[in-house]
This record gives C-alpha cells, sequence and structure tokens, in this order.
DNA sequence: GGTAGGTGAATGAATGCTCATTCATAAAAG
DNA sequence: CTTTTATGAATGAGCATTCATTCACCTACC
C-alpha cells in the first residue's frame, strides 16, 4: 500500500473513531435518549452530517460501540483464563479482567451499565448474544471445578455463574453512581474471597 | 361522607390507578422513550389530555410508578425482618421477598430492571435514595451477623451487601430476558446457600 | 319532584418544538 | 479536471403538552 493511500485510510478510521469515543462521551452524560446526534458529531469535531458517512444513524453508534467493547472485553477475558489451570484463580483473572477493564474507563462503563440496558431493545438484539458468552465462560469454569472436586458439586453451575456475574456488576453499578471516586479493581479480590468462602463464619 | 362524594373520590383513585398500571404495561412493553403519552392513556381508557390531570407529565408517571412500589417492596422486606432475630435467617427472607415480588409482576419487573436504569437522571434523581435505604437494610443485617459471630467478620459488610443485592438482581434480569418462562422464587434458596456457604468444597 | 343553573372532570384536536436525517454545495485529494 | 469526502442549513416526522369545549352530575330553588 502506498504511503499517502495508507495515510488516507487512517484518517478514515480516525474520524469513525473519534466519533465512537464521542459517542461514549456524550452518551454516558446525557444518556442515550437524551443525546442528539448533533452533539456528538460537536464533541468529534465534525459536522452533523458526517456522522452518516461512517454510520447508519444513531442507533448505529451505540451498537458499535458495544460490539467493539464487547469483542475486545471477551479476548482478554478468554486470555486471562488460559493462562491458568486452577478455576478458582480463574474466577479471579475474570473479576480481576471484568473490574479493571471497566474501572479504566467510567463513560464507557456507564454505556455499558446504564445505557445498554436502558431498552428492551437494545438488550435483546444486541447484547443477548454477547452477554450469553460470557455467562457461559463462567458457568463452565465453575463447572470444570465442579468435576475437579474442588468446588462443590450442590449448586447448579448457572444459577453461581449468574450469582457472580451479578455481584460483580453490581460493583460497577455502585462504583458508577457513587459520589466519591475510587478505585473499583481491588474489590475483585474481596468480591472472590467472598464467593469461594461464603459468609459463613 | 356522603355516598356519592365517597363514590366521586373512588373514580378518582380509580383512574390514577388505571393510568399507573397502564404506565408499567406500556413502558415495560415498549421502553419509557419509545412509549407515547397517547398510548399509556390509551391503554388506561382515558383521553391523552386526562394524563395531565393526575400526572405533569410522562417522567412523573415513572417516577409514581417507582415511588409507589419501592415503598411497598421496603415496608414488606421489614416487617417480614422483625420476625427473626437470626441473620441468616433474614437474608432468607429478604431474598424471598425481593424474588417473590418481582416475580409476581413481571412488567413491573422489567420496569424495574431495565426502564428505571435506563438514564442516569432517573437513577441520581429518584432511585438512588431508596436503593440506598434498600442496600443499607442487607447492610446492617450482615453487620448484626459479624457481631454475633455467624458471619466472619474478615468482609466488609458493604461489600457483602452489594453481592448479594447484586446476585439477587441478575437473577432477576435473567429472568425478564429468558425466553422460556420459569419460577422466580425458588431460586432465594439456592442464592442464600451459595452466598452463606460459598462456592468452595 | 322537577327544572335551571353551576361546576369541574374529561376530552382530543391543535399546537409548536425538538431532533434525526438528507442533500445541494464546497473543499480536498489525486 | 474528477472523484472523494465533508459540510451544515433545511426538512419534516414525531410527539409531549395545551386548552377550548363538552358533558355528567350536583345543588338550589320553585
Amino acid at each position: 500500500m502506498a504511503r499517502a493511500a495508507k495515510q488516507a485510510k487512517n484518517s478514515v478510521a480516525d474520524k469513525r473513531e473519534a466519533i465512537l469515543r464521542a459517542g461514549v462521551k456524550v452518551f454516558a452524560a446525557k444518556g442515550f435518549f437524551n443525546s442528539k446526534v448533533a452533539d456528538v458529531a460537536k464533541e468529534a469535531g465534525v459536522a452533523d452530517g458526517t456522522v452518516y458517512l461512517y454510520f447508519k444513524g444513531k442507533d448505529d453508534i451505540l451498537h458499535s460501540i458495544f460490539d467493539r467493547a464487547m469483542a475486545e472485553f471477551i479476548a482478554d477475558g478468554r486470555r486471562e483464563l488460559e493462562r491458568s489451570d486452577d478455576p478458582a484463580d480463574q474466577l479471579a483473572k475474570i473479576a480481576d479482567v471484568h473490574l479493571s477493564r471497566l474501572g479504566a474507563d467510567r463513560s464507557l462503563a456507564v454505556v455499558f451499565q446504564i445505557e445498554l440496558r436502558g431498552s428492551t431493545k437494545f438488550m435483546e438484539a444486541f447484547s443477548a448474544a454477547a452477554f450469553a458468552e460470557y455467562l457461559e465462560i463462567i458457568r463452565k469454569t465453575i463447572e470444570s471445578g465442579q468435576k475437579s472436586g474442588v468446588f462443590r458439586s450442590d449448586v447448579k453451575p448457572i444459577i453461581a455463574a449468574k450469582m457472580f456475574y451479578g455481584a460483580l456488576d453490581e460493583m460497577v453499578t455502585n462504583w458508577i453512581l457513587s459520589k466519591k471516586p475510587y478505585p473499583l479493581e481491588p474489590l475483585a479480590g474481596e468480591v472472590v474471597k467472598v464467593f469461594l468462602g461464603g459468609l459463613k463464619a
């Protein structure tokens, strides 16, 4: 590829990227339905019409934000998972990736926790499959722990997986809504401790 | 009060009630932002303008749905809580009320799980205080368990409370999004079992 | 007991504003 | 000069909210 062409292609990618980033920021700040396409365009430093050269419409921006982030998220999780055989360890890794990724980008976290759920339509159409995949990773990890005997077997793995996910999810939601800023990632250890050991003395 | 006057007052309460119920149904089905006030009015069997005799506007309907349901919810929880001294038992009661109440009204559950969170504005303005109160009830229960020695003390009660809430919350969200209908309430026992006993063998 | 006037709840068509989207035109690239 | 990319003003559909009017029922007076 010639240098010039590559340059051009980069600038195209950059503009798309800028709009996506602006979308995250604006949607997080005002909510998807309260955000105007013009707001996103302005934040991205492009004209209103330009948005439509890169996205089908407002919905498509949200959709794209989700697709990209979720793909990274799952890839990250899988990579970490392969670096250990111990299911307890693997759950700790999942918790860590979950909280550190979302903890690193508050706006993205807001879009994920609040905006993506704000409509059953989006939940059903976009997030359902990817979310199911994520839950499945947790479930399998728990199941393998049960097979190897490190986890108790009188618990349905799918229930435990939902609980684990729910606990992590709640940490993130609380972190977002909290007035006082604090680091999210360190909570991973505590969550895993309680989840594995239980609350009983 | 004369019979006629009483009759009239009842019909006023009924109309407000009808609009609230219609709101739950319509918002659950189409999402708050995709619902028209006219849809709610039609579902309630009143004219569009009538809605404004009972509510300040569309937002106020959602707000009122939340207020009423949350008040009932918390009152229910408190009542159950007083019927036992054992913290483990009390957590079981909370889980039971939580899952049975939402499990009894799918539309209300959808509004609570999906629509109320659909906007940071609503989260901050309306639900924050009531939600904090609910979380506080759980936290205190856990704390009293720690003081009496039935719960381990090397866990921050507020973290454990969020985990417990998050786990229950996730059960509800999954139940809503599931294609296959199943009873929600029975999951309470399983959740409490894992939360108290832990996943480790 | 019947009639006239009064009251306010209820109506729903009309209003006016808010955006998502388009497109004629301009700028930049090649 | 041609093609590609970008612009932002103009469009018009959608929808929350308003308000002039209707109507059911109540009260007071004959």
